[in-house]
DNA sequence: AATGTAAATGCAATAAAGTTGCGTTTGCGC
DNA sequence: GCGCAAACGCAACTTTATTGCATTTACATT
């Protein structure tokens, strides 16, 4: 299914900026940050590029994940998620040399045991390190 | 020990402004926002607050997390940690209800099996749900 | 106890990140 | 092609964090 029918199928128009942003989100199993994003489209405003990311969150495209400096990120849901409820619950793999973020699809979150009292939604579990080209340099 | 001489063997001049946020930080196993001790000391620059946090956590003395909103939040090293490295990988949660970040100092990290090519320097293992109190609500 | 000095503070300015309002444009169902 | 809700662009604003600099203060030394 091509990515305008997969926009559409979520109720949302398949404008030319959200092309660009899917398209981009798509070619890897990265998390972007805003900024980078921006800087890939320059003619696009930064207002819409938050927009079209709010979006596809909203509409379970995309993921969101805060990375270890803080920086707010989003990635391609592979397995479409069910509006905003994400059922995403892979390890993320943040590099501390060119700070990329890495969704590992294939990593399941472990699960924890926590005290009595506390009633569990969800784990967020973020590694940190260096990437395999980061480590060789 | 006292307050002080814990500041002043980290090299740090054992000041009020330091003191307060140490004595707050030390009287549960909450990790707090810059807002929050903004509100709680209103007679501190909201600069100051900045930088003895961060002079804190170079020293040591509290570590560093970003909770599930991407908020910055400090807490209390209990065991002290040497210098800007900090061995502290116990297990967060953050309540959606109160936005509490609790210290589970006795839930070590879980370790994860990551595919090859990955050097892992630390886990970040972030629980969110709802805390006793607003469960119960 | 007084003094010297590096460290810490307060204030103002600046930067980065995100949000809101509103008039104009455009995707797309008809 | 037409109509209209949805999306966009631009400006203004907010929140969070950083930097520079003049003044004050903790504390080691006399
Ligand atoms: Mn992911
Ligand atoms: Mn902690
Ligand atoms: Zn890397
Ligand atoms: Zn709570």
């Amino acid at each position: 299914m091509d990515l305008s029918t997969q926009i559409r199928e979520k109720g949302l128009k398949a404008t030319p900026s959200r092309l660009n942003v899917i398209q981009v989100l798509g070619s890897n199993h990265l998390a972007y940050a805003h900024a980078e994003l921006e800087a890939l489209f320059s003619d696009m405003d930064r207002v819409t590029l938050y927009r079209v990311l709010n979006d596809f969150e909203e509409a379970g495209l995309v993921h969101k994940i805060i990375d270890v400096d803080g920086v707010t990120r989003f990635a391609l849901c592979k397995h479409s998620c069910p509006g905003a409820h994400h059922a995403d619950e892979h390890v993320h793999f943040n590099c501390r040399g060119c700070h990329k973020m890495f969704c590992l699809e294939n990593v399941p979150a472990p699960n924890v045991k926590i005290p009595l009292g506390f009633k569990v939604s969800g784990v967020q579990t973020l590694i940190y390190g260096y990437c395999k080209s980061c480590s060789a340099a």
